[in-house]
DNA sequence: GACAGTGTATCGCAACTCTAATACACCAAT
DNA sequence: ATTGGTGTATTAGAGTTGCGATACACTGTC
């Protein structure tokens, strides 16, 4: 885990470490409960600074997939069935909500992503 | 037109000035072939630096909505329907592929996605 | 060829973001 | 109360981005 940090991609540190946590987290790699390396556990061992990793932290926080807590350390946060659903709708409505945004922006109709979300989904599902 | 651009905002005064220009050329309020403002006076109308017209009408440029013509102006580009359509599909299909790639790293399936799709759109898809 | 219009290029500064450095505050065990 | 673990907060510096200032180059008309 953590092999592959990348200082010199456009996407921040904070943020690489936070998505491979997330994944983590997602598959039950890291199963709720479980208690995340400490922040300057992570830092040392990714040779990072701890308020890089306090910041992955946070955001996975703001996301509800950890809870911190002072002086005892970071969690996976254990949520019921029902609540993870909600979460998943209310994350997977923003990131619609942004997509049909920019598609008026550029002067894209809700037919042209349509079509456009169709074809890409026809490719994975096959 | 260009009656609210506002310095504060997070989103940066280029874009504002682009994104009015894309509504006002796709609603055909700027028709083909017709010619923008030049890059001075505009930036003399708004009160804003030359170099930031510049780089909205760049920027619309880059989309394919404008073409900058060096001492003669920046006019609306004239497409045939079957350009149009193929741009508009390039660029709807890097929307998507934006989408299911920040879904994806948020641990969302297409499922999740396809549902929010279908939520805010008040259709079915696929 | 001069001129008045057009876009182009380059530089510099201010604001913002990311990361690090460092000091602080909390918790549990001793 | 001390200690060694934890997260928290503040500050500073490097890099990036937005924007302005200014000088340059092209185009059509006279």
């Amino acid at each position: 885990m953590f092999e592959q940090l990348d200082p010199r991609s456009p996407t921040p540190l904070y943020a690489q470490i936070a998505e491979q946590l997330r994944v983590a987290i997602v598959t039950r790699e890291l199963p709720p409960a479980e208690m995340l390396p400490s922040v300057r556990h992570l830092a040392a061992s990714l040779r990072v600074n701890p308020a890089t990793v306090v910041q992955a932290y946070r955001a996975l926080e703001d996301e509800g997939f950890v809870e911190m807590r002072q002086g005892m350390g970071t969690f996976v946060r254990e949520v019921s069935p029902s609540q993870r659903g909600a979460e998943r709708d209310r994350q997977a409505t923003e990131l619609v909500r942004r997509l049909l945004v920019d598609a008026a922006r550029l002067g894209l109709s809700t037919r042209d992503v349509t079509q456009a979300f169709e074809r890409e989904l026809g490719e994975r599902v096959r």
